[in-house]
DNA sequence: CAGCGATTTACAAAACTTTTACAAGTCGAA
DNA sequence: TTCGACTTGTAAAAGTTTTGTAAATCGCTG
């Protein structure tokens, strides 16, 4: 039984990045992230539509409460810094889609070659 | 009759604190710390919840019985004094969450070899 | 009324956010 | 391909908010 997602609280989870969404709390590599009101809510954002394009305009209406008559940086800015905390990972998991807004891509093996074997074993899923 | 954990009550003890809840009585590095009630019950509310953020709000309410409707500097100037009777641990067992509360940490023993996300923990940018 | 603890006051300092001013990149039209 | 309009990246400056701190004041209680 895949209990569906009952409201907004199931943990994102890969190789790198944790995200509890309860605790308001995200570690890289096992080790707290120190990220500040903004940065975290910009982030949980994101990875609560892991995957997904987030519109800049949903971004700033959702993080910051801005309409779209404001103009500014601010979103690229935090962008940036978080990007920035997360390291050698940041713009693998934070993608700029030019024109529309950002998303965050779930981590992938950096597979070298992909062996027949692999390649089996994906085939038979 | 040692009646178990029934609902607060089972002491916190590290390598430099010991709290027992029900005596009301705190060790510092074995020495019995000198607190006064509401520094006690402040440290006592951190210690309960350690390794979790506890909201300015909730302190100001379970502490002081405060509504958010007041506006005190009290709360800072408590957290001042029992970082001050911590001593060498004070900024370490008590931080602050800018924006939120004050979690009070667990000791840890210094860590040797830092990762990328230690390094980026420690510079805290 | 003395003493102690709690609270307020008044700034200083720190942390965080936003803006600014360009640089660099993207994309379609000519 | 090259140009031009527009979008995003970035560093640094400004601006804002929150927290730290010392000292003064308040309020009990003995």
């Amino acid at each position: 039984m895949t209990e569906p997602s009952v409201h907004r609280a199931a943990p994102y989870r890969d190789e790198h990045l944790e995200l509890d969404f309860e605790r308001g709390v995200a570690l890289l590599d096992s080790i707290p992230m120190v990220l500040t009101r903004k940065e975290y809510e910009l982030l949980a954002m994101l990875v609560a539509n892991e995957g997904e394009i987030v519109p800049r305009e949903v971004l700033l209406l959702r993080v910051w409460g801005y309409g779209k008559e404001i103009r500014t940086r601010t979103l690229d800015v935090h962008i940036r810094r978080l990007r920035k905390k997360l390291g050698p990972y940041g713009d693998r998991y934070i993608q700029t889609i030019f024109g529309t807004g950002y998303r965050f891509q779930r981590y992938r093996e950096p597979r070298s070659a992909p062996s027949f074997a692999t390649a089996l074993a994906a085939a038979r899923t």
